[in-house]
DNA sequence: ATATTGTATTTTGTATACAATTTAATCTAT
DNA sequence: ATAGATTAAATTGTATACAAAATACAATAT
């Protein structure tokens, strides 16, 4: 399993993502290429597909002749991301029901166990959990096209950013409800579940913004 | 209005998307760089990007070090990508029910004038309703994340360059309905509409190819 | 004949080089 | 001083150049 993907520009896309998302550029923030190429020790040439990779993920934005530029996150954005996320998960799931191994079923519940009956629930932790959950339903329901929207899963990096969006208490029992109909194997009430927790989600997201 | 994208790469691109939705290359051909660079009397630099834009909407497949080659089409690939624009059409309508304007309303109603009620239905201009009729949609419902899936567009261009999955007589009312929820402002039904009819198509695809 | 190794050729990835364009800095006129 | 024009510096896009790797080919051994 040797991947190397093109040698130096995937590990300045991986370093310049990490960077992006932990917000170490401003946003709308140029990107010399000089200055980049140097940070790295690299000539221009491989920052071009760096690049190119992370404005196909919406991370940067590039103006001809002008530059490359970190994108501004904007509110209406993440919304509209959440909005496909929402109905793409209601894929994910329903088929996920359809193929998921006992592996993986178990995988996806030790994801949670922790948390059930707990009297503390530690925020950042349960965020990870949460985010891995709905990233493997994805990733499960062996939909080869879902796993290629990388955009819609950085917004969803960024929205939770900020932290949760709905307190555990509310969205566990929503997360055991969405795994007991995947272990049933009834992806219709997979997809009505998944697709109602992403929308309420969505809907506090909007509350949020309107403010 | 004035884009002039990277300036050669961009016409290297869409120069050669039409050449490989237009079947002018082999599946899994290589396409090698010298050779497309004197082909359009470039260097291999511009090429990069053009490849890049190919790849990320996955007419080219890049193997690091090997080259770029033209992707198989491949059955599941084209229902998985089905399976999402079943999906997306579902926010796309439900949003563009809310959203749309008189004029729009209008010209994706001009779209099947022409056909209802008609003795013979010209296939090709049906066909050429119905993509630009699911596209309008897209862009209609204002949502940006929606409108740079490309990849899905070029997925379904893919599939129907086969011909209609579906005929006229039965697809035709499903569009008018669709089109009739719209105009109503009733989200929920058109979503409804529309998931149904993409999700009938799907289906129609997925039995051609169990065969 | 087939398989395997070594060599030559081709092809890709990256660096350097240069031209065109954009950005900045300077100068002039009101 | 401020606005507009003019020049200088910086930056991008593309071409050429070169090194590393992959492919094709030939030679040897089985």
């Amino acid at each position: 399993m040797e991947i190397q993907h093109q040698d130096l520009s995937y590990e300045i896309y991986k370093r310049l993502k990490a960077m992006i998302l932990a917000n170490e550029f401003e946003a709308g923030a140029k990107l010399k290429q000089e200055q980049i190429a140097s940070m790295f020790g690299v000539s221009r040439m491989p920052l071009h597909r760096a690049f190119q990779m992370l404005e196909n993920e919406m991370l940067i934005e590039s103006i001809p002749r002008r530059g490359y530029f970190v994108t501004k996150i904007n509110a209406n954005q993440l919304i509209d991301a959440f909005e496909c996320r929402e109905a793409l998960e209601g894929v994910a799931a329903r088929r996920a029901a359809q193929n998921i191994t006992k592996d993986q079923l178990e995988y996806l519940k030790s994801l949670f166990e922790k948390f059930i009956g707990a009297q503390e629930i530690n925020v950042p932790e349960y965020l990870e959990s949460d985010q891995e959950f709905h990233n493997m339903i994805m990733k499960i329901s062996g939909n080869q096209i879902l796993n290629r929207l990388e955009l819609l899963g950085n917004n969803t990096i960024r929205t939770f950013r900020g932290g949760l969006l709905r307190p555990p208490r509310e969205t566990l029992p929503e997360h055991l409800g969405i795994l007991a109909a995947i272990e049933k194997g009834d992806g219709e009430l997979a997809e009505k579940l998944i697709r109602e927790h992403t929308h309420k989600s969505m809907e506090t997201l909007r509350e949020r913004n309107k403010k």
